[in-house]
DNA sequence: TACTATCGGAAAGGTACACTATCCAAATGC
DNA sequence: GCATTTGGATAGTGTACCTTTCCGATAGTA
């Protein structure tokens, strides 16, 4: 198909897709003339994974190459590789860290489980960790930490339940990476949504009596 | 204290400052001549507060002005309060959604329980699960909605804990909607990263024995 | 009472990002 | 034959989030 059709089957516009292209987001078409070129289901593929990544993971644009370009290295172990994808994926903020924080992370990330081959102090995830830390106590919720054992409890269960899902479905060591892209942006999503949904019910149970019975109330009255 | 101490004992630059100022993130301080103006506690605590719903949220100026003006309404319920916020905090997609997803979303919230006064239709979270299984499908994950089910589970964890770290620190109303943002936002981010961890060690388990001994013998080396 | 630093407030400027628009000559498709 | 579409390059747009600059007024210090 030419970009015409890519287009209309992706719902992106021409332009973007060029845009993409030029960033180096989509691979090039097989040029059939200097001017016409041709793109087939794996471009398409790849767009639309794209557009997740953009919206739902809401990553921007260079996090989306570097997690492609770790995607598509075919040099590494797949191990590796999945700690790749996984460090283009996660979000790194860039504020200043108080050590307290950076040191309580750590502690929690070697307490949680050793990590063979996990470079603690330059990974996402513990820069991660300590911004929040760091946020709580600046906010004076410095007992926060202490949930983390509830999250850890929590996630056990869902990680679990994801990595099932990727090797059920999974066929190539490919197919596992990309998969575990996926899985684990519409996760984070999916995860944040559920969350809201269970507060708001424990909410309900808890204090909002009168105010669901008011509801009803308004509810019944058209 | 002024706006300079402010400053300082933020960590957010003054020209900052003014400008949360004019867009109402922060309110005034009390002039005590026309150009003199004094910030207590409470500005500082505010202050703590944005830069913590931006940093670590990720939201805009905007959500962060409707979540805070949320917080200070004074003339609703707790629980409507409470919804209100978490619509505040909640990003929520633009994109389009096909009608399959829609439908799937809105019937997982219903099963999942019913919430009386609780508007499906128009809620961020129902978007975000509709956008989530949307953008599942279009990558040819059709299933992936029935990994939800561990989601709950995982959430029901994770977020009975979080109501238990509210009511245990708040002494009133205004202090547990303070609390519910601050341990939402925060615990967005913490699952997240509490998720890569247990992925990463999943995969270390599973697949990284080989990579691990190396990455050890590499250490040994050293 | 000089003098310097800082202040509040307003307006204009800047930077980064993610697209969009315009143009071109060449190729396609009816 | 001729409108439409293409790839490719360049320039422009819109939004978001600050910064810079300026002003006259005030605060703190000598």
């Amino acid at each position: 198909m030419r970009i015409g059709e890519l287009s209309k089957r992706s719902g992106v516009p021409v332009p973007t897709i060029k845009y993409y292209l030029r960033e180096g987001l989509l691979p090039a078409g097989v040029l059939t003339s200097p001017n016409q070129a041709h793109y087939d289901e794996s471009h398409l593929r790849r767009l639309r994974l794209v557009r997740a990544l953009i919206d739902v993971g809401e990553l921007s644009i260079s996090s989306v190459r570097d997690a492609l370009s770790a995607i598509d290295a075919s040099d590494e172990s797949l191990h590796v590789k999945l700690g790749q994808v996984q460090e283009a994926i996660s979000r790194a903020p860039s504020t200043p860290l108080d050590d307290e924080s950076v040191r309580e992370a750590e502690a929690f990330i070697a307490q949680y489980g050793p990590l063979e081959g996990y470079d603690i102090e330059c990974s996402g995830v513990s820069r991660m960790l300590a911004a929040v830390l760091s946020a709580a106590r600046s906010l004076g919720h410095d007992k926060f930490g202490e949930n983390l054992g509830a999250y850890v409890e929590g996630m056990r269960i869902i990680a679990e339940a994801d990595i099932e899902y990727v090797m059920r479905r999974a066929t190539s060591v490919d197919d596992v990476v990309e998969s575990m892209v996926v899985g684990t942006i519409l996760g984070d999503a999916a995860m944040i949504a559920v969350r809201r949904l269970a507060h708001a019910q424990e909410s309900a149970k808890r204090i909002g009596d009168s105010a669901a019975r008011a509801s009803a109330a308004r509810e019944g009255e058209r």
